[in-house]
DNA sequence: TCCGCGATTATGTATAGACATTATCGCGAA
DNA sequence: TTCGCGATAATGTCTATACATAATCGCGGA
């Protein structure tokens, strides 16, 4: 039996990142979760105290409590949605899957997602292009133990990250940027300079403890940046 | 009268960021705490969750609670202060104040800070080097009615960033990370190639509504990158 | 109709106590 | 000396309650 205050949480987490609880939707008051899953309302106070502080839900007083509106991190995230991203600004956007196949990770992996060597994963290349233009290389790492139905996907209508996001909606992620120079290969993917600037972002997911996916996606740098807005923590 | 909750994780905050508090110190037990406030374990226990929620302190039971080693999980929010990362991880740090002036704002700024045009700021160029070896260009705008004393400060002990920090917290913070190649001045400041990627981060900060600074850090690619950790848990 | 003010309500903070969990310490036995 | 195990001490979780605070609602008066 895990501890209420982890149930809770996972409950709430889980209807926000489905999207059953769509933002500025109201969430139960103290006093009903409280009823609904028979505890004090400190406990209740808590999990949503913790879950404002992370920004998940915004809180006011006699009004309650809603479901916060993407502001801060979901620049992050936005990122990684591309097809929902190109729709939004009415572009043109199709995507070319450049691999596929599926290998034993080596040490180095292993060591990043926590799983042991030789664990069978899903890898994918996929380029993004938007009005013709290639805006993004992705290399990705899929679990098939966590995420058996990718075995079988073709990819052919949404492109990994889409795909994964509408199954498997992750609860804790780390993310990575870095500044590197393209290299030819690079370059010639992303139609731009040798030895240019992109900007590298590196996500892995995981669901529960459970290792999810590792995304590298490589932009190039004269055409794309991240935003974020930050608070201090309470 | 401020809330215990808050009085007590400002009176800790401020032991581990002035140092006393170094990475390894004990912290008191939570029923010292209890005894030196004058309040009950529920108080002293959620601030300390939440410090070490936040990865300031690391806490074990039966063992204690300690000063969080540094690392580089939060990199996103702690690379605003090179000296404070710096003397926590026991590297000699020092800074060079390259540039310092007083300048009306231009348009484009004005834009970017919501500021009228012609607004006066204190534009400061401090390189930052550890170990004898340049970590990073900072480019800095601040502004003179919400931080009138900056005018008179002569950044001699403190760089323009941990000098701000002790005085003006910041409430409210836009980030934008790019990725651009070092063109010569920059690759000569930093010690790299010309062309060589660099990660440029640059902030924005407001303080309850009235703008305070605007940062733009410009790091070696090769030597840096951001980390964050995003979670709907804590 | 519109405005102001008090009642209501949901959250914010805090208390004192209880039991669970876990790592460490120290004692006693092999 | 070393190993194992129980006592101990610290944090983790939770309860039931109390009062504070802030925002909204709604009623009554102008």
């Amino acid at each position: 039996m895990k501890h209420l205050h982890q149930r809770i949480r996972d409950d709430i987490e889980a209807k926000i990142m489905s999207g059953e609880w769509s933002p500025g939707h109201r969430i139960p008051f103290e006093h009903e979760l409280m009823a609904e899953y028979g505890c004090s309302r400190m406990t209740v106070n808590k999990v949503l105290s913790t879950l404002a502080a992370n920004g998940l839900i915004t809180r006011r007083r006699r009004a309650g409590t809603v479901v916060a509106e993407p502001s801060n991190q979901q620049a992050v995230l936005q990122i990684q949605d591309f097809a929902l991203e190109a729709a939004r600004a009415g572009i043109e956007y199709r995507f070319k899957l450049l691999h596929r196949s599926v290998e034993p990770i080596d040490a180095a992996a292993a060591q990043r997602t926590g799983l042991p060597a030789g664990t069978k994963m899903l890898c994918v290349s996929t380029l993004h292009v938007m009005d013709d233009v290639p805006q993004a290389f992705e290399q990705r790492l899929i679990n098939l133990a966590t995420v058996p139905e990718a075995d079988t996907e073709s990819f052919k209508d949404d492109p990994p990250g889409t795909w994964l996001l509408r199954r498997v909606p992750w609860t804790d992620a780390e993310h990575i940027v870095r500044a590197v120079s393209a290299d030819g290969t690079m370059a010639k993917r992303l139609h731009i300079e040798t030895g240019a600037a992109c900007l590298v972002l590196e996500r892995r997911t995981w669901q529960a403890g459970a290792f999810v996916t590792e995304a590298r996606i490589t932009y190039p740098g004269d055409r794309h940046h991240l935003v974020g807005r930050f608070s201090p923590v309470a």
